[in-house]
DNA sequence: GATGATTTGTACGTATGTATA
DNA sequence: ATATACATACGTACAAATCAT
């Protein structure tokens, strides 16, 4: 590998800890970003090269991103990124809906008076970008609003679990936002949740969640129809 | 709360016959075993030398334990079996409880009459060992009673979680069949889901399930405080 | 706090298993 | 079906970081 860096790589972003995990970062934004397909074959020396370093971090990070169900690794065979059936894909959307309900009816139970403030100011803040209507800030801020009830749970492991899940359906709901009208439309739904939980109705906001985990699938699976 | 059935029924991907795949298998079991116990610090050269292997697939088996949550890896350190805090425990049952419970009341309504008619034997054969008493046995039996009911709620996504779940808490939970009197008591409760599984009474399923796993859990911290 | 010992992180070579002709 | 090509699995060597003294 030679020494010389040339600066068509990103800028060392941040200090970091080790190639490896440096490595499972990027190739996990790359496939939930979309920018690796699922089904793309993984090479690991093709990415070794790609980012000049030697095969075994590739390694250890195809094998991280297999067991958090990212890419599929088989013995002796190039790693792909995971393309789950679509009854896997409806059973990850079940439990995803469950998941997110239990954390907004704990969130309700639980959250202090600080996590109620800052999940109002993420919910506005997504009212005001409803306007100007930035599908990848949207989402980004999206974001930000489910982890806020996950954290709002007071539940390390469940947070945990949640965000798993969230992440491994991602790829497959990328272009959720560009549908028009899906932004006002999820706002409203967003409302109900976070009425529920700032008056701290368990079971409205557990079940408001739920609603709009099910309509995230459907919208999903009429997309998915309609390519 | 359950959205449509997906027919979901394939057994979850870990498929590999190399060196690090069995060291994985090898030292999980042996931490859910206890013959690790949660803090002891796992030296890569250490357990190499002990399997007569390289480095190379340790690294990778822990990698992968710790992905699973049953080891925690830092940078530059030696890994060491995961000693969760007394909250995270908490949390780690809270969620145990709900996924069971999910499990179980779709298990209710989708399992085929091969898979109930699996379901009781694997309940008689519970009741005959009462008297018995072997607690390593009956631990046995009971995680194939509970996996039975993973697989019935045909949901592979499902499955895969709440047994990690369960791989996790599992650790911590090992001396529970040792108190007598309570594998009646645990028959008794898993007789309650039986019934309404087979019935296909899906709320009742649900609910028997949390409240067996409740007191799963009591039972754990009884123990823990009279140790 | 600095230095040596120890352990982890990465590179690379070779063997072995898989896929394709 | 056999052989050939090629990617992965593992071992070994060295670099870098941590810890013990």
């Amino acid at each position: 590998m030679s020494v010389s860096a040339p600066a068509d790589t990103q800028p060392i972003p941040f200090p970091r800890k080790t190639r490896a995990e440096e490595l499972r970062l990027q190739l996990a934004d790359e496939i939930v970003r979309g920018v690796l397909a699922p089904g793309s074959s993984l090479d690991e020396t093709t990415i070794a090269n790609r980012f000049n370093v030697s095969r075994t971090p590739v390694r250890e990070a195809l094998r991280l991103l297999g067991a958090s169900g990212l890419v599929e690794v088989r013995a002796h065979r190039a790693a792909v990124v995971a393309r789950p059936s679509a009854a896997q894909l409806e059973g990850m959307f079940e439990v995803m809906a469950e998941l997110e309900a239990l954390c907004a009816g704990l969130a309700a139970e639980r959250m202090n008076s600080a996590e109620r403030r800052s999940l109002e100011d993420i919910h506005d803040e997504l009212r005001v970008m409803i306007q100007s209507g930035d599908p990848q800030r949207y989402h980004e801020v999206n974001e930000a609003f489910h982890n806020c009830i996950y954290n709002g749970a007071h539940n390390t492991y469940l947070a945990e679990i949640t965000l798993a899940t969230r992440g491994r359906v991602q790829p497959f709901r990328r272009a959720q936002f560009r549908i028009l009208g899906r932004l006002a439309k999820s706002h409203f739904e967003h409302d109900r949740v976070v009425q529920a939980i700032l008056r701290g109705e368990h079971d409205i906001a557990a079940s408001a969640m739920y609603a709009h985990i099910v309509t995230v699938r459907e919208e999903y699976l009429h997309y998915t129809e309609t390519i």
